[in-house]
DNA sequence: TTGAAAGCGCTAACAG
DNA sequence: CTGTTAGCGCTTTCAA
């Protein structure tokens, strides 16, 4: 970088002190005259603060942390564009990291989050509790989107009110480290707020919808960091569950072929299937073409994110949507919140969209 | 962010001055004994050295900034992660940001690397080279990605090999504006290395493929960036053009649709679309099925930009394919080798993947 | 091989 | 209202 001007340089070629360029700068009090002057000086020198004295001095970077599993799957870039709007708006860089559902290379752009000072980050988690207990350790606002790392759930929920389960879940979640009977040994469960979409009656509708077709037989096809829509599954199914019908890939695209194939072989006899995700979806209907199953014929499929191309597809899939960009934009409000007051978790609704590709139980 | 160990407190913690400490950590001389109890004291202290002293001192970031217009855009999305990737395992945080294909906001976010003194950056440039002289005026090291800014026009490039088709291309696209006779008070053309697609080469087989299906209404429908692939297209399809049939939305998704829709709608003669990127794909595919035009029976289609969707449509899209993640990482690997040498852009190829979206003219 | 000391650009006391 | 000063955490001469 070129020498840039700096608050000195200013100071001196308005002739006043570094603190009263400072404080001109930053809103603070200074008379008309002074306050023109060094406003003139700054334009005619183009200066810009640099924020690099500024953040040490105030041992702070002012900066966001985004972490996501893969900016190729629509639903994280539709996640990452809510995020970085929000940070926008507010002149909040942000400092990304795509982790690849790894959770090393998590733990690694964690450790360098950290390295940079920045305080506050939004994540689509890979890791589990351990991972982010350094994080939250060293005192880093953490808000997680879209799920929660595995340890970071909390016990068993007694069922009520059905009207409410988007409540529920808040309570499921936020719920605290603190429940009763928790080993001090156990892996400590992170309280973190998070910005959820309501996995539960999405998934819930769905397998109603299905159900109402006439299916019977219906799978659930995950990825990594979908147990809380597998649980959705199961409880939406109902005891007994076949397990054989709930099976997940490990995130990449070639697995969740690999997933979605051999479910279809090894069960043939299943009617419908759930899909985890976009990404999942989309294996499934390669692998259902692949196998000459037609959709929705031979087998009805409903896929979790509502993505452009959902539509394009043959038949349009109906999925189950999720507001990718506000959740984002939320998790980032609710990071930049966090200190004036403790954030609440935040659960959205997902809505069903029915388009080609269920039809009756053939 | 609580506080953390800082170099000094390594320092006394181990009996050593900060000098040393700061040596051994940076790889300096030091004997093995102090070397030994130094990094034994950090490990025990937890100390990560902070980014925001370090920089300051070398009055540099040392971060990458990445400005694309569109996450929600899978080829923007698989770009980044192609950034993404190289600077991570160069150990480099980058700050992101989401232009939405205003210049505006790209000015803005220009000013905030500058800001956070993030001197170098990758662009899928949005704004014209007016919106990028503060940047590289103010020595920032930028390579662009995908496409250029309008009035980027280069110094000539001189010796060529037969065989390279893409020379031949960095010499027709960087040419065209301004060759020799540029006023000095014209804007200054930016000279910044680039990593491309080679679009000429792969709009021309795109054509060529129509045309030896019996083809001769071609459409050419543009997004915003698209000047070079359009021009490559004329050239293509060679004179007269007929300018009906190049059309441009603006960005939106939207406008895109309504582009499309209007293109089909005026000129139902042509038999052929050419779409400029996957959001101009999306758009003619869904404008195509509104308009009842089956495709490729009516209509045929090939769209740049191969992503996983493309393939699960109905019928699957026969693509020009461009290595979305590969121009990151290069782009990535030339921004943090300039410095060493100055960067050479670079084209890379293209492929076109025949699949079932063009039919012979009916 | 090591330590002391001088800042990098900025803000926040504290005086004047 | 304004200037002076003391660092923030780190790297880097420069001596010892």
């Amino acid at each position: 970088m070129e020498k840039r001007a700096t608050i000195k340089d200013v100071a001196e070629a308005a002739g006043v002190g570094v603190a009263t360029v400072s404080r001109v700068l930053s809103g603070g009090s200074a008379s008309a005259s002074t306050r023109e002057r060094v406003l003139a000086v700054a334009a005619q020198l183009d200066y810009r603060p640099s924020a690099l004295g500024r953040n040490l001095r105030q041992r702070r970077t002012g900066g966001l942390g985004l972490l996501v599993p893969d900016l190729t799957d629509t639903f994280y870039g539709q996640l990452s564009e809510g995020v970085l709007a929000c940070a926008r708006s507010s002149g909040e860089p942000v400092v990304m990291g795509s982790t690849g559902g790894d959770p090393e290379q998590e733990a690694e752009l964690i450790g360098m989050l950290l390295e940079q000072s920045v305080d506050r980050v939004i994540a689509v988690p890979s890791g589990d509790a351990e991972t982010w207990a350094p994080a939250v350790r060293a005192g880093m606002t953490v808000v997680f989107a879209d799920r929660l790392p595995p340890e970071a759930v909390r016990e068993e929920e007694h069922d009520r009110d059905p009207a409410e389960h988007a409540l529920d879940d808040l309570l499921l979640l936020d719920g605290l480290a603190a429940r009763p009977r928790v080993p001090e040994s156990a892996a400590r469960p992170l309280d973190v707020p998070a910005v959820l979409a309501d996995d539960r009656a999405g998934i819930r509708t769905a397998v109603r919808y299905l159900r109402g077709l006439g299916h019977r037989r219906i799978a659930f096809l995950g990825g990594p960091g979908h147990d809380r829509r597998a649980a959705a599954f199961r409880e939406a199914v109902g005891a007994p569950v076949d397990e054989e019908l709930v099976v997940f890939g490990t995130g990449s695209r070639d697995s969740a072929y690999a997933a979605a194939s051999g479910l279809f072989q090894s069960r043939p006899d299943l009617s419908a299937v759930v899909a985890g995700g976009n990404v999942l979806g989309e294996a499934a209907v390669l692998a259902a073409r692949e196998l000459d199953l037609r959709v929705p014929k031979d087998v009805s499929l409903v896929m979790y994110d509502d993505v452009p191309w959902a539509e394009l597809c043959a038949p349009p899939l109906t999925v189950i949507a999720q507001p990718g960009r506000d959740m984002g934009y939320r998790a980032c409000e609710l990071v930049l919140r966090e200190g004036t007051r403790r954030a609440r978790s935040v659960v959205l609704p997902t809505e069903l969209i029915i388009r080609g590709s269920c039809g009756p139980r053939r």
